[in-house]
DNA sequence: ATGGTAGCCTTGCTA
């Protein structure tokens, strides 16, 4: 069963690169950030044409997120639970055949020094609530998605210029290794360990050709899950096209039957 | 030199 994710930011503008990767690695769940679209617009037609289906939630212009699957979702939780009041489409969960995966575009948390720091940490506060809980079902659980963390200085281009970035402060990376700590683990990281590989790659300033991005995309395993992954990997092709996102796809691969 | 680019509800906001 493979399992990936994308920040596509803007499902329509990207719409035809994510149709060739889905019918190139054709995934069985697809997680999406940042499809900066709602609900009712969009394009499922085109992602049903290949044997998929799509549930999401999205808003206009921000956000979004969508699961993208060749089974029906069962279980579908639209919104993070604990944080009903949360008017931003950043989280939705579902089951495919036993296997539990969520989407999750974490909130970016900058800049330092504005409410938006706190929204991040409070979020990610309910997110650690939320794992806690899914992790006593005992089952296998991918929490995929846009973290906006780069859990340590080796995940990061240029550390220093990142000191006091939202994605780099110590509070953010605590947070992420409370996850790491209730049971979850990094799916990337069983598989490799050479440091200075990335998911994303700011538009600004020439970035992709020096290679100097940020690993902020991330699939969480529970050990249900973890104790059958087979593979993981960073796909860069997509983020060399044309009028690419600045996010490539993730994705691990589960010894389990679709 | 606090820049640069992309997408959206655009003349500003978010990333």
């Amino acid at each position: 069963m493979k399992i990936a994710s994308w920040n596509v930011n803007s499902v329509k503008v990207r719409l035809p690169h994510l149709l060739s990767w889905v019918e190139e690695v054709q995934p069985d769940v697809l997680c999406l950030q940042e499809t900066k679209c709602p609900a009712a617009d969009f394009p499922r037609l085109e992602l049903e044409a290949l044997g998929y289906r799509v549930e999401t939630i999205g808003q206009r212009a921000y956000n979004g997120v969508a699961l993208v699957s060749k089974r029906p979702a069962e279980e579908l939780v639209c919104g993070l639970p604990g944080m009903p009041e949360d008017e931003q489409a950043r989280y939705i969960e579902a089951s495919f055949g036993g296997v539990l995966v969520a989407s999750i575009y974490l909130p970016n948390g900058n800049p330092v020094g504005t409410d938006k720091f706190p929204y991040k940490l409070a979020w990610m506060e309910q997110l650690v609530h939320r794992a806690r809980d899914l992790l006593r079902r005992e089952i296998p659980v991918v929490l995929a998605g846009d973290y906006n963390i780069c859990p340590a200085d080796e995940d990061v281009y240029d550390p220093a210029a990142f000191r006091d970035d939202a994605l780099c402060q110590l509070a953010s990376r605590s947070r992420f290794r409370a996850l790491l700590y209730l049971g979850l683990t990094d799916a990337y990281r069983v598989f490799h360990r050479e440091p200075h590989r990335y998911t994303f790659w700011d538009y600004k300033g020439g970035h992709w050709n020096r290679d100097e991005g940020l690993r902020i995309d991330h699939l969480l395993l529970s050990p249900h899950a973890a104790d059958r992954v087979a593979a993981c990997d960073i796909d860069k092709k997509p983020r060399a096209k044309d009028r690419a996102s600045d996010h490539t796809p993730i994705w691990c691969e589960l010894a389990v039957q679709p």
